[in-house]
RNA sequence: GCGAGAGUGGCGAAACUGGCAGACGCGCUGGACUUAGGAUCCAGUGGGGUAACCCUUGCGGGUUCGAGUCCCGCCUCUCGCACCA
């Protein structure tokens, strides 16, 4: 049996059919190029999203929800007039597709093009304005040309170093792995204990530009969570460095008072140390340092060498997260003291691995009274505990059974010549004091660490550089990029501790560039964030080859002027693409220290109440949402269902009510009427619509745009009334770049023939907006007790005289009225 | 522990600088049209009460003519960071 279809000419109506408008418009745009963005236009714009990963599964509902927002803002500011260029591509080298191509047992330059193929299909079908003449694939070597091009730069100014640096490391595996493949220290796919290995390591120095890109986090317009994500990741911190003298046994024997087994040392050894506390530098009872610290050797004495050598073991053999999840505070004495350079006492010198290599000199003071993690160890090991704050209500006797760490009310105690000093101020004058005697010095660290951007595997860009016996380290000339990653068809990690492209011959062994003698290449390939951190910065140039970025057009299109992604990038995607930007920016390359004007992070979408996973077996897929409801109504649903910044509850049962609106507006447009003119009120509701969602889309508010368009539907339709054209026809162009097929095929049943995206957006008319009579609200003692229709207008007299005569309000006017408060065009309250 | 954000009907959510709490949508109820309705259209829909009215934005205080919104103190949830000296 066979579906009846209607017959042309019958009386029903043909009714919104996406599939079809859909697939036209879609033929007809890029027919037509209306997609693709003149370089050359005025006001440009350039409207970038977060591009990506092309995994196995597909489109996932959250790509599609990213790119539906920053569509939406792309295609308003083109009906604003801005040329918008809105480019999008792949960001597909990297471990997860390592990973997965290794699970798969596919080559990923096999599996990485087939994704990207799926991508594509699904992107087209979402109705996103791209303009894919300029789109990039990281792991295209006309891409990554470049990327290596962006390492030698920084290694030209000196910004590119190698160093040793711990790796999580797993025995069974024989590979490097990443922080998130350790799980309760153990590896993510075999479970095997994971440990730490040393490994020569490419590094950025971003640590050099951290105050500016601290700095400038001030004035840039970006979601206050982001910035506020980046200065904590940045971690400024103001405080001193102190130096406190090691004992020597020779010299200092006599008056230690302990036995010295240690054996005469020349010269003295110097810890330096780094507080945000010196005003407690006489309370600090015993140094800390770190087990990798390289004084620890020369420190510790003959009696305690084996027991501090089983403990720098231990905790080399650790893995780097589970040492920092663990806290159970550890350590040994070295057998060594210092002298504190305030008291002059001696104190000892213990290792323990709360104190991290990473962060300050790798030592520290410990104050057991004002630090919480030196008071647990201070109890644990029996260390002497001296108050040396104390707060409003202490003294200098008073007990300490916890840690004091307050630091804005204390003052100080049991500390000579600075008792009594407020802490904000002893910060200050003991640093001074300490400077003074050659003991110290007031500095500021950070938190973040340098940039790791070396990856001992193969799927990434290598690393340009050549290692020569003759002339050391060079980097490859640019004429020689791109060095081309090889298919090697066992790509597989191995035990060896370098990265797969060792075992290439073909590739590894290369005449040196400078004197042509036999040298080796790098076989590290760069971090993934690498390709990310300037990708944008290529989009308007693609496909020029001769250069990575084009003067002019550079010039002209950054910085990008809207950025909307998610926040799980707020930190090192963004803060890696500032970094590289800023470079680029010195070396007289981009326009402008910041590359992003405005940063937007948009929510996630949860469904039912419970994040989306393929365990629960509740992800959304885009394809038979998009077959079954149109991509019109998928994408106007995923923007209504929440505030975009906030995300959003994806429920199979509300999607309907969105399709219902797109029904609805498709049936206005086909019915509408010609003849006659639009009624007045409505009208009036038209322009107050035109100024919400004008005003609601560049603050990303879209689910109360589309509320608003939805309001003025029904006053529309109200009563089964058959609306004007002059009424429906704007409405068109504000749903466009919501639903921007239907959109299309309606400005076309509209008598249109360019595009609705070239039509502007309708105007707006404040007068037409304005009512003239509006209901006052009245409330007496600040009850609302009813309200009376009164000119827009109105003077407080003749609101009260309206408000009397009613009879539902006046019955509550029990007395003469003690105050009157009237907020004009708002409400009227009566006290009495 | 620190940092950020959020708690509002049966559900997703609105509410601009303090000014009608619950827009819009789902669901639900009733009605219309129908052979039919899980289609479409119309109307209603926070809770209590016959009603006049009363109650209601996580909890407890406060400021104010008036508080979802501001202040103080709690509770819960989500997301970051996590021994950073």
């Amino acid at each position: 049996m066979t579906v009846p279809h209607p017959p042309s000419g019958s009386e029903e109506p043909v009714g919104y059919d996406p599939t079809a408008v859909e697939a036209k418009w879609r033929a007809r745009w890029a027919e037509r190029g209306t997609h693709a963005t003149d370089l050359n236009g005025a006001r440009p714009y350039y409207q970038l999203m977060m591009f990506p990963y092309p995994s196995a599964e597909g489109l996932h509902i959250g790509n599609l929800y990213a790119f539906t927002g920053n569509d939406i803002h792309g295609r308003f500011q083109r009906l604003q007039g801005h040329t918008v260029l809105e480019p999008l591509g792949y960001d597909a080298f990297g471990i997860h597709s390592e990973n997965f191509a290794l699970k798969m047992g596919v080559h990923p330059m096999e599996l990485i093009p087939r994704n990207v193929a799926n991508f594509r299909r699904q992107l087209d079908r979402a109705g996103l304005m791209v303009d894919w003449r300029r789109s990039v694939d990281t792991t295209d070597p006309a891409y990554y040309k470049w990327t290596q091009w962006v390492f030698l730069k920084l290694y030209e100014r000196g910004l590119a170093y190698k160093k040793q640096a711990a790796v999580n490391w797993c025995p069974s595996c024989k590979t490097v792995l990443a922080n998130e493949q350790v799980i309760n220290g153990a590896c993510e796919r075999c479970g095997t204990p994971v440990e730490q290995r040393a490994l020569e390591q490419w590094f950025f120095r971003i640590t050099e530009y951290a105050e500016r890109l601290l700095n400038n986090l001030d004035w840039i317009d970006w979601s206050e969570s982001t910035r506020t994500a980046q200065r904590n990741w940045l971690g400024r911190s103001e405080g001193a460095e102190l130096r406190f003298r090691v004992l020597d046994p020779l010299t200092d024997a006599g008056s230690a008072g302990v036995m010295v087994s240690q054996e005469i040392t020349s010269g003295s050894t110097v810890i330096n140390v780094f507080t945000t506390r010196p005003d407690t530098i006489f309370g600090a009872t015993y140094l800390v340092l770190a087990p990798e610290h390289p004084a620890v050797e020369r420190l510790t004495t003959g009696d305690q060498r084996a027991a501090v050598e089983a403990y720098r073991e231990q905790a080399r053999k650790q893995d780097l997260v589970s040492r920092q999840v663990n806290k159970e505070k550890t350590g040994v004495f070295t057998g060594a003291y210092a002298v504190n350079p305030a008291t002059g006492e001696m104190i000892p010198v213990w290792i323990a691995d709360y104190v991290l290599m990473g962060y300050g000199t790798g030592a520290i003071m410990a104050v057991p009274g004002h630090d919480e993690r030196d008071f647990e160890f201070a109890q644990k090991f029996g260390l002497p505990i001296v108050r040396v704050v104390a707060g409003p209500e202490q003294d200098a006797h008073t007990p300490l059974d916890a840690a004091y760490t307050d630091d804005a009310d204390g003052r100080l105690v049991n500390s000579e010549q600075f008792d009594g000093v407020a802490v904000p101020d002893a910060k200050r004058q003991v640093t001074a004091w300490l400077t003074e005697r050659g003991a110290g010095k007031s500095v500021t660290t950070y938190r973040l660490r340098d940039w790791c951007v070396s990856r001992q595997r193969y799927w990434g860009p290598p690393i340009p550089i050549i290692y020569c016996d003759a002339c050391g380290t060079v980097p490859v000339p640019e004429k020689d990029l791109p060095v081309r990653l090889p298919n090697v068809p066992d790509y597989k990690p191995d035990d060896s501790g370098v990265g797969p492209l060792a075992r290439h011959e073909a590739f590894y062994h290369v005449p040196c560039p400078t004197c042509g003698k036999p040298a080796r290449r790098e076989t590290d390939v760069s971090d993934t964030f690498l390709d990310s951190a300037w990708y944008f910065l290529r989009y308007p140039s693609v496909p020029n080859d001769a250069v990575p970025f084009d003067a002019a057009i550079t010039k002209q299109w950054l910085p990008v002027s809207a950025y909307i992604g998610g926040n799980e990038h707020a930190v090192l995607h963004l803060l890696y693409a500032r970094f590289i930007n800023m470079v680029m920016f010195d070396a007289g390359l981009v326009p402008s220290e910041e590359p992003f004007k405005k940063f937007r992070a948009h929510g996630m979408i949860i469904r039912d109440g419970a994040k989306m996973s393929k365990s629960r077996g509740n992800v959304v897929n885009p394809d038979a949402y998009m077959d079954q409801w149109g991509a019109d109504t998928v994408r106007t649903y995923l923007m209504f269902i929440g505030p975009f910044e906030e995300g959003g509850d994806f429920r199979d049962q509300s999607i309907s009510g969105v399709r219902r609106f797109l029904d609805r507006l498709f049936a206005s447009v086909r019915d509408a009427n010609r003849g006659g003119a639009p009624d007045a009120d409505v009208m009036r509701k038209l322009h107050q619509t035109i100024k919400k969602v004008g005003g609601d889309i560049p603050a990303l508010s879209y689910n109360t745009a589309i509320a608003a368009m939805m309001e003025y539907m029904n006053t529309l339709r109200r009563g089964e009334r058959v609306p004007h054209v002059a009424e429906v026809e704007p409405l068109v162009q504000l749903v466009a770049p919501f639903a921007p097929h239907i959109a299309e095929e309606l400005w076309e049943m509209l008598g249109h023939a360019g595009s609705v995206f070239d039509a502007g957006w309708p105007a707006f008319d404040e007068a037409l907006s304005r009512d003239d009579a509006f209901e006052l609200v009245v409330q007496v003692n600040g009850k609302t007790r009813g309200k009376v229709s009164v000119a827009r207008d109105v003077t407080q007299d003749a609101a009260v005289a309206a408000a009397q005569a009613d009879a539902g309000i006046a019955k509550f006017l029990t007395g003469p009225a003690k105050k009157v408060i009237f907020v004009p065009g708002r409400l009227l309250n009566i006290v009495v």
